[in-house]
DNA sequence: TCTCGCAATGTGAACGTACACATCAATGAA
DNA sequence: TTCATTGATGTGTACGTTCACATTGCGAGA
């Protein structure tokens, strides 16, 4: 049996076992320049048979720096959102940054303030919000928070620093494909309303529906979700002065085009369906969505590089705009 | 102009306000039981005024709790996972616990040891694995850490301590639909190899077409996406002695289906597909998708709960399986 | 030969908190 | 009255690290 490990190894005990002072361990940790490499070789083998860990905690306690990334993300496990994520983590852990995630329930204000706060007493030294709501900036205002913040796919002017996919320039892409296509008739399925993204998607499609001269339905507002586009559908096929219909995500395009098979309709026969993230799956949906590309994972990344750049005042930041694409796949055709 | 903060308030600046000292905050803190009611109230005014927040290092240090929970997940952004992730969260959250995330490369055995560190060296006071492959076992014995580890969907006997859904109940549901249905040809496309949950489904799958005595044929292995359930698909295509596919999660289901209706066979007429998980979308595939419904939020409420029971030995824990259900839609009718 | 300068290393704080123990007043029993 | 008991609070110290400031040794230039 081995002994009860009583406590874990310190720099006190590396510095006893090499034959030198604590003070050239630390060094040694951190690298710094004046140390004799045979000296540092010791020191490391010595780390190295022990097994010792620094000790994050008294790290931060005399640093007063936590290396900790706050995220912020809203409950529901959409694609996009979760692809982010994952570059953010990454993207994070090759910083020597640790990421702590945190959700907040959508559409809850009380959430938001709440999350922040837990965000806060983990002593983060940033904080990068995906898919922001407008609340997410009254909520940060209003704490006056003292971190530097980045938003991912907001196009709010008024945000600290965001770092965004141009979401108006792909809304314009889907909208005008539909346009050239012959469409005459199109509806827009937004997203909810105090989403930044979503009302970048509707203001795209507005702006191009105006310069084509066509008539403008105004947009109906979704959740995102399929269950929605597959309601919205069915109410839509109440009037039928209409032969397009671009959603603000591939969810609600699903559910709009399950909503129309259904009712015996021709998809994109008699009516087209465009979507927008090109999901993985959107090419796999009956008839294939034809929908608009973003890159989520560049997205996080850059939104990393975009704080750490606040945090370290080191890196140049690409600031551009990440380019959506427009993806052409089967739902879309000509009206009959 | 404010003046330069030089630094957060302490418990001392409180304790000095409040005219007591720095233990008696120190108790009010940790609501400690002898503590007068006046001299609380004045401390926990002056906390309040002064914006003062506990150094969680400092706490961190002294205590040699770090009150973090470590998740392991894998990069891809699968929706089970992402809302095992999510309920987690919460939970530990709402136990007072934070949540640090990193995620692992599939298939990549380095990548399972490197993350495992990361979580070590941020002194994590337990792990939560989702979605675990043999290889995490594997390097966990290998690094023989010290901290607890829960596992989710994984039924693998030899795991530390696991909550799972009982995916070979589940599986078992999904084959015995087809079977009763009329099926004798029956093909299973599984997940990947070292994926335990994608074995416990591929034995349910096995054990029920055995039971019956149809003839077995081997599983063809998957990767989860949609992509390979369409190349799978394909090659199924060529040849046509099966009337039903039992596929191992709903995006292969829907590659699958993409496939089949591409090459002009009606689902379910000429092939029953059917899926599991039942994600959101999957009542909107077209067909919508007959598929086996688990509880990821559940699960990773569960899984929180027997993590803290390690923890903190108090609360009992429900060590039940979750059990799985049939969602019975229109991918599946008898055969022709 | 002496001294200056630099490379290499060491010493004494301090970070903010919780724990163990000490202190003090008030209360009640002997 | 005296002393043990308890409730309420205070004092000293340790946690493991980094920072600021010594201190040493050695080679080069005068």
């Amino acid at each position: 049996m081995e002994p009860t490990r009583v406590r874990a190894p310190s720099i006190r005990d590396v510095a006893r076992l090499a034959g030198v002072s604590y003070q050239t361990v630390s060094r040694v940790l951190n690298d710094s320049p004046s140390i004799k490499p045979s000296t540092r070789q010791r020191v490391l083998q010595v780390i190295d048979e022990i097994g010792y860990r620094p000790n994050q905690a008294a790290r931060a306690l005399v640093t007063s720096k936590s290396r900790t990334i706050g995220v912020l993300t809203s409950t529901t496990a959409h694609y996009g959102p979760t692809t982010s994520l994952r570059a953010i983590e990454d993207a994070a852990r090759a910083a020597g940054y640790v990421v702590s995630t945190t959700s907040m329930v959508t559409g809850d204000p009380g959430s938001v303030t709440e999350s922040l706060e837990h965000l806060m007493a983990q002593a983060v030294e940033g904080i990068v919000v995906i898919a922001p709501q407008v609340r997410v900036f009254d909520a940060f205002r209003e704490l006056a928070l003292t971190v530097p913040l980045v938003t991912l796919d907001s196009t709010a002017a008024d945000s600290p620093r965001s770092m965004a996919v141009d979401q108006v320039a792909g809304a314009r892409l889907a909208t005008r494909h539909l346009i050239e296509l012959g469409h005459e008739e199109i509806i827009h399925l937004a997203g909810p309303r105090d989403w930044i993204e979503a009302e970048a998607r509707m203001h795209g499609f507005l702006v191009e529906v105006r310069d084509a001269d066509l008539r403008t339905h105004p947009p109906i507002l979704g959740d995102w979700t399929a269950d929605t586009g597959y309601r919205v559908g069915h109410e839509l096929l109440g009037y039928r002065d209409f032969t397009a219909v671009f959603a603000a995500n591939d969810q609600m395009a699903l559910g709009l085009i399950h909503a129309f098979l259904e009712a015996g309709l021709d998809v994109p026969g008699d009516v087209s369906v465009a979507g927008f993230d090109d999901i993985p799956e959107a090419s796999h949906y009956w008839p294939p969505l034809t929908t608009v590309r973003q890159d989520f994972a560049e997205l996080g990344r850059r939104a990393v590089a975009l704080l750490l750049s606040q945090l370290e005042g080191t890196t140049e930041v690409d600031h551009r705009q990440v380019t959506p694409e427009l993806v052409l796949r089967s739902s879309t055709a000509p009206p009959r």
